[in-house]
DNA sequence: CTTTACAAACCAAGCGCTTGCTTGGTAGCT
DNA sequence: AGCTACCAAGCAAGCGCTTGGTTTGTAAAG
C-alpha cells in the first residue's frame, strides 16, 4: 500500500487528517457511498464536528480535488523544466502521470477520474480551469515534438490517448508485478514517437 | 443522441422498457445517485411497482451489466470470425470495441466501466467470468500476431493499453468532429502494430 | 504562578428528509 | 379463474446537517 499522501493540504491538522481519511474512503467505495459518519469515524471523532471544519460533504471533495490536481500540476512542471528535448520532456510527463495514478496520489486521483461529476457545476469549472494549466505542459511538449517530425499523430488526439493509457493503469498496474513504473513509461512513450528519431539522449 | 439500447434483454417489454431507462439514468447520474423512483418515473410507473420485476435495485443493475458484456461479448466473435490475419482481426476488434463505447451502447458500457463496483462480490465474480470471454478475442489476436513479429509489446499489457485509449475516448470522442471511428481505429491499431509489416491486406 | 479570556475542536442529540422496499388490493386481458 | 401488471400508502433505516453546550490549548493580565 502506497505512503498516505503528502500533498500540501493534507498534513497531520484535523482538517489535512480528515481530507486523506476522505480521499481513502472515497476511492474504496466511492463519493456516494461514503456518509460523513465514516469519514468521521476514520479520524475518531463524532459526524457532526466535520461541518467544523468543512461547510458541507460536497466541500470535502472539492477540497480534495482541488489540492491534488493543484500538486500534481506542480509535478508536471517539475518533470518538465530545464529539460530542452521534447521526447524527454514527455518521457517525464508520463513517468509523473503514472506515479500519480499508481503512486503516491493513488487514492485521490482514482477519486478525481470517477467522482468529479458528483460536485456542482461551478466546481465543476474551477477545477477545469487549474486543471488547463496542467494539461498545457502536455500540449506543449507534444507540439514540440511534432515540429521535429517525431510524433505519430495529432497531438491532441495522442494526448487524449495517453491519458487513456495512463489513466487505465489503475485497474492493472501490480507495483510488484514484473513490469516496473520506468519499463511501463518506455512502453507508453513508444506508442507516441516515431521509431526513426535516435536523437533522445 | 445514439440510438436506444437494442440489447437483446432491451426491448420493448416492462422490463425491457425498465432496462434501457435504466441504463441511460445510471450513465447520466451514476447507479448511486438514480433512486428507484427515478427509473420509475421514467417509464411513467410507480416506484414500488419496479419490484415486481427486479428484486432489487441492484438486481437492475446486474441485469444492465450482463445483458451488455453478453452483447458485446457476441460482438467481438462476429469482428473476428472467419478473419486469418491477425492485424485485420485487432483492427475489428478495436473498431468494435469503439462501437460499443461512444456508439449504441455507450450509454451502459460507461456505467459498466464506472459504477461495477456497486454490485456484490459474487455478482462480480459472475460478470468477470463472462467477460474472460470477451477478453479471450482479445488475446487470441495480440498473441498470433506477436508469433508472426508484428507486435509491438507484451500482449497482456498491450492489451490494457488498448483498453486505456478506448474506454477514455468516452470522455473527449465527438462524432461530429473532424476524426471519425475508423479514423480513430488506425490511429489505435498504429499503436499495436509494427511498422515495418506491409502484409496486411 | 495564578487568573481570566477566548477561540478552536469536539460531543450528544436529534431534525427533516430521502432511500430501497413492502404490503394489500385492483384493473384488464386471456 | 388466473395471470401479469400495476397503484396507493407507508414503514424502517439511513442520510446530510444543525444545534447548544463542553473540553482543550494558548496566551495575555493580574
Amino acid at each position: 500500500m502506497a505512503a498516505t499522501l503528502t500533498v500540501y493540504g493534507m498534513d497531520d491538522t484535523p482538517r489535512g487528517k480528515l481530507l486523506s481519511a476522505a480521499a481513502r474512503l472515497f476511492r474504496v467505495q466511492g463519493y456516494d457511498r461514503t456518509t460523513v459518519r465514516d469519514i468521521a469515524a476514520a479520524v475518531g471523532i463524532q459526524s457532526g464536528s466535520i461541518f467544523h471544519h468543512f461547510a458541507s460533504k460536497e466541500d470535502i471533495l472539492f477540497a480534495v480535488t482541488m489540492e491534488v490536481i493543484r500538486f500534481n500540476t506542480e509535478r508536471m512542471r517539475l518533470a518538465t523544466e530545464g529539460v530542452a528535448d521534447p521526447e524527454q520532456r514527455l518521457r517525464g510527463l508520463i513517468r509523473a502521470e503514472l506515479q500519480s495514478i499508481v503512486g503516491d496520489t493513488q487514492e485521490a486521483m482514482i477519486v478525481l477520474v470517477r467522482d468529479w461529476r458528483c460536485l456542482a457545476d461551478d466546481k465543476q469549472k474551477e477545477a477545469l480551469a487549474v486543471r488547463a494549466v496542467y494539461e498545457g505542459y502536455w500540449m506543449q511538449a507534444l507540439n514540440d515534438l511534432q515540429v521535429e517530425g517525431r510524433l505519430d499523430a495529432d497531438p491532441m488526439v495522442m494526448r487524449r490517448l495517453i491519458n487513456g493509457m495512463t489513466s487505465w493503469t489503475s485497474n492493472w498496474f501490480d507495483a510488484d508485478g514484473s513490469l516496473d513504473m520506468d519499463g511501463l513509461t518506455e512502453v507508453i512513450l513508444q506508442r507516441a514517437v516515431t521509431a526513426n528519431g535516435g536523437t533522445s539522449a
